[in-house]
DNA sequence: GCCAGCTGCGTCAACGTTGACGTAACAGGC
DNA sequence: GCCTGTTACGTCAACGTTGACGCAGCTGGC
């Protein structure tokens, strides 16, 4: 198992002190072109690859990044995801992820975990929201990037989007096309409490705006799913409530209530509009493909990784950051 | 920032050695009821966490794997990396993960990178089954799994799963339902040789063991996506070949298949049954939900792991590891 | 000819932990 | 009372790297 090649034999090799090569492979300054040229061809023959755990050890940067997200399987995750992953490659780091599955003894033990490897920052999506577990570990010194929560404190940054706004974008659309009887599919459950009611209200709010009125049983809330879509507007149509245009909490929602609507014989656009949230990837493969609220998900990494940098040269407080929505329209409002 | 505290700092707190507070916290034998009561009290009170990265310089084991996959977000793919994470965190490990984009030269680098982290090992979806980069890598001592190629050696693995005879469990379900007019949905990319003509092979054997005729024109081939699946159904049906069965290289094309047939006013199953491969997690929530070839993402990450495992303890050869594929009927088929 | 400053190295210690080994104190057997 | 073994520690070095510092030799200025 030739694995371990250091420092050391390539000094030897090259007939210098370890700490020149060290010098070379860093490529600091105070070495001769002739000297580099033969810890190079060194460095070649015996293959060595520096030993990041001891370089870690020593200079407290690990060059690597936590992400921790309640699962990765939905789609908005797994984008998610994605960007952050690419912006930690694009700055150079590397990544660990872990899911927290919602569960605050879970998230908490992870983070202790993440603060044992060293991590140069951890970036999470907080179960419920949760503040006090991302607190500790920022007083003890990890800094700590939130999505969707709004935070800040020494070690401790938010990155957001406004959800409201997007709500809103969706809804305008709909007024704006015409539609005048509207529904919003909405999540029963309460663990985002924070991002959670927002949708709601804008939703309410922008209907009075427009003149229309709203009543309760335009907002009808199952699980924020593709079944939980279909049931909600199953729900909406066996009611009897006239409908021509609908907004839903995710896309999920807005999938099922396709399927809802296809099977109760409606057409969309055309009998009903619909206006689904977070434009994951498969919106523009549906049929009709579906307008929704774009969240930009290589944006929210590349924000989370560029507030991580802010904070390691000035741990103090700094502002949230937020991220644009925009509406992309397409077939289905 | 109090976040290094260390075993010196608990000894002195607890007047003990350094090397006692060690062993408390690794629960090895040698030290005394009293001593250690005082140890943990200790540590409790500086809150002293261990120090991964000088354990792991000098245990040179990390309890870290690291996941490689072309990509995240085809459902495909983040399922398997949470089925990977979920075997790896029970496995008591930490998983670092990373993307290559079927760029070989970015899959080498990361690679480099896993091995200077001295990961415990790596675990990998190969671009376009490269075996080179992989060998290169096991020779150097380190350990490696790979996905769906097979592939063996020392610090070699592979697991796999039998996609021939899920094609055939698909195909055959198709004819013992009646079917006698299928299509398969197929892939044009050669970017995963291995894989890539097994499922025609079997659908042309399995069609001839029926006693079917098989001809050219049954095999359609497109891009492994929603609208390649549509545009593969939709030549299949502009150019008039009798269907009433169709198998799809995989779940997204059977999705497009589902759209294609629900625009000419085909209904699934009646005038078409429809089966997809891979099971993705959204093939349930289809209207109507579809049939589909299951590979268990979790079992395969608990083999990887597995077999990683046994990896360590004699690094020789081992044989790879199939992983059992089932075909899970619902309504499309 | 002397000193200042720079270049090109080398030496040593340290990061926080564990492996290898030493040893004082005590128990038990005969 | 002596030997043996065991328990409960402590000491020291090492993992592979970099930070801090030292120093010889050369260069250039006056």
């Amino acid at each position: 198992m030739p694995s371990g090649s250091t420092l050391h034999d390539v000094a030897a090799l090259a007939g210098v002190s370890p700490r020149t090569v060290s010098r070379v492979v860093n490529d600091e300054a105070g070495f001769g072109e002739a000297t580099r040229l033969r810890v190079l061809e060194a460095i070649e023959k015996v293959g060595y690859r520096p030993n990041m755990l001891a370089r870690a050890l020593i200079t407290r940067r690990t060059h690597t990044v936590g992400l921790v997200v309640p699962q990765m399987i939905d789609p908005f995750f797994a984008e998610l995801v994605d960007g952050v992953q690419a912006a930690a490659k694009a700055s150079g780091r590397t990544m660990i992820i872990a899911k927290h599955d919602d569960d605050l003894a879970e998230f908490d033990s992870i983070l202790e975990t993440l603060s044992s490897f060293a991590v140069d920052g951890a970036i999470v999506y907080s179960p419920r929201s949760e503040r006090g577990t991302l607190e500790k570990h920022a007083l003890r010194g990890l800094p700590v990037v939130a999505f969707g929560m709004e935070i800040s404190g020494a070690n401790l940054g938010s990155v957001l989007w406004d959800v409201s706004r997007g709500a809103e974008l969706g809804v305008e659309h709909l007024v704006r096309i015409g539609r005048r009887k509207l529904v919003m599919l909405s999540h029963t459950g309460a663990n985002n409490a924070s991002l959670l009611p927002r949708r709601e209200t804008a939703f309410r709010h922008t209907l009075q705006t427009a003149g229309l009125e709203f009543s309760e049983d335009r907002v009808v809330r199952r699980d924020p799913t593709i079944d939980g879509g279909r049931a909600a507007m199953e729900a909406v149509l066996t009611a009897g409530t006239p409908v021509d245009g609908v907004f839903t909490y995710n896309d999920a929602m807005a999938i099922g209530a396709l399927q809802a609507l296809a099977t109760a014989g409606l057409r969309v656009p055309h009998d009903v509009a619909l206006v689904g949230f977070n434009d994951i990837g498969i919106c523009s493969a549906l049929v009709p493909a579906l307008t929704s609220v774009r969240l930009d998900r290589s944006a929210i990494g590349r924000e989370a990784i560029a507030l991580l940098d802010r904070m390691r040269s000035s741990p103090d407080h700094h502002q949230p950051v937020y991220v644009d929505v925009e509406l992309i329209v397409r077939q289905s409002a």
